[in-house]
DNA sequence: TTTAATATCAGGGTAAACCCTGATTTATTA
DNA sequence: TAATAAATCAGGGTTTACCCTGATATTAAA
């Protein structure tokens, strides 16, 4: 008999946690420990309401609020080196993907493919502590595992809460000049945030900055 | 007893579907009797396979490729007048559903809500005809179903092919030049396109035409 | 405590975005 | 067939985006 896989899923909507679970359900050995809605839940109920109940494996959507799926990954690595976080997305991003094995993630789905994949990936990351979908392109990643190994603390992008702000409004279809006048700030103050966030992100113009936001749930597309 | 309701699904996420299905497994008076990943499909469906075949509700995500949701709609309710279509979203953007009346839809769900409105929803636009989560502004919502009712082919704004492929190519943040010279056409050929896909969608820069193709699946964010 | 990151602003620049009017050819639909 | 929409291009315009360098005060991290 298999012994029993403790998991735990996060992902913002409610209705595609209660319908993976519910697909859970007709296999005995894998037991749905706990669900959260977004990053922090699931850090806070890690830290505080868990009450020594073992946790194997954790199923984690990418595109979140708050904290998104590598953010929470690498918080959630910091208290338990054990576990396994499978991530969960609508998106084969490369960069994406990379993000989050840099955060420490152990295997990667994507919310298209066969509902038997999400069983298999559950038992083969808590055997053997890896999984991959097929459509991960896989050699490629097999680098930064290996980095990762090395230099476990490689840093992710991140914006501060000023940028975040005007990421939003840029969002918003607002001009660098109507930001200042919204934030009681210079013209020129929004363009060097502007060009801080255009560094720090790699991308080239405004299309590349609202994808990256929505990517990241900074705003609903 | 309660009469048997016959569902079709249509999401082009395959897990998503799945766990939804499987949710209404438990409730014996709702059937699903098919499945579809996107517009196009269920389309063919319709028109060839379905061997008389009773559907009731149809429950169709907004969110994809090909043909999206509305447009699927309208097109699905030009076959058959009585069917009712329940649309299932992420986003509670007004605009969005407005379009989703226009076309004839009968209700609307949020994927972050409680799995038991889903039940109640297929019920009530069985029954009544109509179902709106109590997340959707419905007071607003009742005047586009007076409209529909007295004229319901209200125009929803297409884009042509060309702008279509115009706006994949903005999105990935190429300038008008360089669009130009991939599509060996001239800067000011590109220039009128840009311009009418602008007064089409009524916005004001490339964040909102960026967010307009994320939300309708031209290109992923 | 020193370093590094954050947040504020300025001058001066080029290239690109965005807006107007107007025109021709070719499909498509009524 | 007539009308409409799609696709191509042009001139000439303003505004905004984006790129440099450089500065200073505050705050957070090593």
């Amino acid at each position: 008999m298999k012994s029993t896989i403790n998991v735990v899923m996060v992902d913002d909507h409610k209705l595609i946690r209660q319908g993976i679970k519910s697909l859970l359900l007709g296999h005995d050995h894998i037991q749905v420990v706990h669900e959260a809605a977004n990053g922090l839940e699931i850090v806070q109920w890690f830290k505080e309401e868990r009450n020594e109940l073992p946790v194997h494996v954790v199923l984690m959507d990418m595109q979140m609020p708050k904290l998104n799926g590598w953010e929470t990954t690498e918080t959630l690595l910091k208290m338990n080196r054990n576990l396994k976080v499978l991530g969960l997305s609508s998106y084969d991003d490369e960069e994406f993907i990379k993000q989050f094995i840099r955060s420490g993630g152990r295997g990667y789905l994507l919310k298209d493919q066969e509902i038997e994949e999400i069983v298999d990936a559950i038992e083969d990351i808590f055997e053997t502590g890896f999984y991959f979908s097929h459509r991960v392109p896989i050699e490629k990643l097999k680098e930064y595992i290996k980095i990762r190994d090395i230099s476990p603390n490689i840093r992710y992008t991140t914006l501060t809460k000023h940028e975040i702000k005007i990421v939003k409004l840029i969002c918003e279809e607002l001009s660098t000049q109507e930001i200042a006048d919204a934030l009681f700030l210079t013209k020129k103050t929004i363009e060097t945030h502007r060009s801080h966030i255009w560094s720090k992100l790699k991308i080239k113009n405004m299309a590349g900055l609202v994808r990256y936001a929505v990517k990241n749930k900074i705003v609903k597309a």
